[in-house]
This record gives C-alpha cells, structure tokens and sequence, in this order.
DNA sequence: AAGAAATCATACAGACTTGTCTGTTTTTAA
DNA sequence: TTAAAAACAGACAAGTCTGTATGATTTCTT
C-alpha cells in the first residue's frame, strides 16, 4: 500500500492541528515534525501558512456539510430534518469536547490580512445558510418571505449554541437553541 | 493636572489593542511604546501578559454593562427594554466595523493555560445571562419557567448576532436576531 | 538501467516573542 | 532638603516563528 503523498500528510496534520490547538499555536515546524515530510517539501506544495489553512479549511467543509446531510436525513418528518442539524451539533461538539467550530475559531483572532482565511469562513457560513433555507423550503410549509426571514434566525440559533457552548464547555446552549428554533418554527 | 499611573495608562492602550488588533497579535514591546512606560514599570504592576488581558476584560465588563443598561433604560416598555440590548449591539458593533465580541474573540484561538482569560470571559457570558433573566422578570409577564428558558434562548440569539455579523461584516444578523426575540417573546 | 522528478534532512536568515536585569533619572514624602 | 520609592531606557536571555537555500537520497518513469 503506497504511503499518503505530501499533500495529503500535510492537510490531514495541520486540520488535527489548527483545530485542536489553534492556527495561531501550531507551526509549521510542528506540522512538518508530526507529518513526516521535510519542511521544503511542504513548501513545494503549499506556498504559505495560510495556504495551508485554507486547504485545511475546504477539505473540512465538504466533511461537515456531508455530516450534517447525513445526520439530518435519517428523520422522516422534514419539520425534524431542521431540528436534526442540532442533533448533528450536540454530537459533534460534545465528540470535540467543545472546541467550537473551526471557521469561527480562526477569524477571530487573526492577524491582518489572511484574507483568503477569512474568505473561506465567510463562504462556508453562506453554504450554511443555503442549506438551511433549501431545509425549510423542503417542507412546503412556509412561504418565501418566510423562509427567508426563518433560515437567518435558525443560522443565528446555530452560531450561538457553537460559540454559547464553547464558552460553557457544556451542551446546554444547544439544547436551548433546539427549543427556540422549535418555538419559530411553529 | 497629573499624568495618569503606569497601571492605568497600561490598561488603556492593551485594552485598545487588544480588541483591534487581537491578543495573540499585539506583543508587550507595542504595549510599552504606545502606552509610554518601560518594560520595567510595566513589569512592577502586572506579572504576565495574562494578567493584563483579565484586567482588561475586568474593566471592560463593567463599561459594557454600564453601556448596556443605559442603553436599554431609555424605552419605557419593559418588553422593548429587552428588545433594546439588540439596539445596544447594532450600535456598538456598527462602531467597532464589526470587530466582534472581546470575551470571543480572546478565547477562541488562545494557547493553552490561560485559564485566568477563560473564567473572565465565562463570568462575564455568566453575568449577562443573568442580566437578562432579571429584565424578564421585571416584565412580569412570564413565570419563573419560562424566564429560565427564554433567558438562555436570548442569550443565544446575543452570541449568534455578535459572531454572525462579525464573519458577515453586516447587521443584518442583529436585526434576524431582533425578529426572532420578537417572536420568542410574544 | 538511466535520467528526471520528488522528497529528504538540515542549516540559515531575519524577525519576532515574553520576561529579567542593570543602572540612571525622576517623583514623592518626611 | 534629603532619603526612599517609583519610573525610566535599554540591553539581554532564550526561545519562538515563517520561509529559503543546499545538497543528498529516494522514487518514479521511460
């Protein structure tokens, strides 16, 4: 079986990294130590710090927003298909032992520029949101004005559990955020 | 008229960098120049770099409470009282172009320890979560269930608004936030 | 099997960091 | 006015960081 190539090694270290000890906390050197690869290898591949993050960052989109589809999909009633995504939220974050997420994490703290870092937050919030307002037209139960006024405010509920909850250490924000988004959605 | 202290002219300007430019990114030499003092001085009143950090949040807490609770006593209703700390946060946070929440902002990308900064920013979540408990009942509207769970479904609306509109560099976070405390409140 | 490409280890540049220490100067208090 | 306390400037230690350069070694491709 062929070894993992730089690329891979690289992404797969830096995600455990950045999201476990922080962007700003982990250096290359320790990326480079803990991948296995020389440190003008990884250079060859990616042409800063940033870069990588940004790699990081993409790679981690597709996997969550794949996890929430499929955590949300095991309900039949599409009213739970949108409280699913909290479901999805109390076990990702208590798995995570309340890390937070990982785009919020590296936006807020970070130095100037790294704009492509703070590009690609900014997109994965907005594919949230999408995927929360085609949730709720799903259902057939709102009408356009609606769902786009519902979604934001379910969005908002979705922030504020992570970051409420990151804070906590505890899941209580999002069992909170569950009954809120219950009561808009009536 | 008197120069101000070491401590104090200290505060002001690692309170102002801080936030601006973040924890992580603002060194002890850009401290000492901007505020004025030497490394020494600075050195005789505050034993670490955390240290500074909890006695800004400390005093940053008291302002922004005091900023809060003027803010909100303007309405007369007692239900737009509530309704008015989302007012409080599209003014503070239009001001600050959207720079976030100190409390935050400091704890989400932090080394490792630090636990000083992690209990300041969860003592002031803590202090507002109450703050807003105590408006509920002042309303007098709603029973003492009901204000435990509304309080903290608020709150969540607060942190969502203030992370949501810092990634989106837009209100239109805190004023979703505002219809579905309208609607949480009804 | 030979040449090209990729990866390796490691040294280095140049800058940054927090915190300590020395010795001088200013301010305060008796 | 004089003695004590506080603040001053700045060097220094010991480490961190990102990114580059060099040359040896391995892997891949033809």
């Amino acid at each position: 079986m062929k070894r993992q190539g730089v690329r891979e090694r690289v992404i797969e270290t830096a995600s455990e990294l950045f999201y476990n000890q922080g962007y700003n906390q982990t250096g290359i050197n320790q990326i480079i130590e803990e991948a296995g690869v020389a440190k003008a290898s990884l250079y060859a591949h990616f042409k800063s710090k940033e870069d990588i993050a940004v790699a990081y960052l993409t790679e981690r989109h597709t996997m969550w927003m794949g996890k929430l589809e499929a955590c949300t999909s095991k309900s039949e009633n599409l009213k739970n298909k949108i409280l699913g995504c909290f479901n999805y939220l109390i076990e990702w974050l208590t798995e995570v032992d309340f890390r937070g997420c990982g785009w919020q994490n590296i936006i807020t703290d970070l130095p100037c520029g790294h704009d492509k870092i703070k590009a690609q937050a900014l997109y994965h919030k907005n594919e949230l949101r999408l995927w929360v307002k085609r949730k709720l037209k799903e259902t057939g139960q709102y009408d356009e004005n609606n769902i786009e006024d519902l979604g934001d405010q379910i969005l908002i509920l979705i922030e504020g559990a992570i970051i409420l909850s990151q804070i906590q250490k505890n899941d209580w924000p999002i069992k909170s955020a569950t009954k809120a988004c219950n009561k808009l959605l009536e």
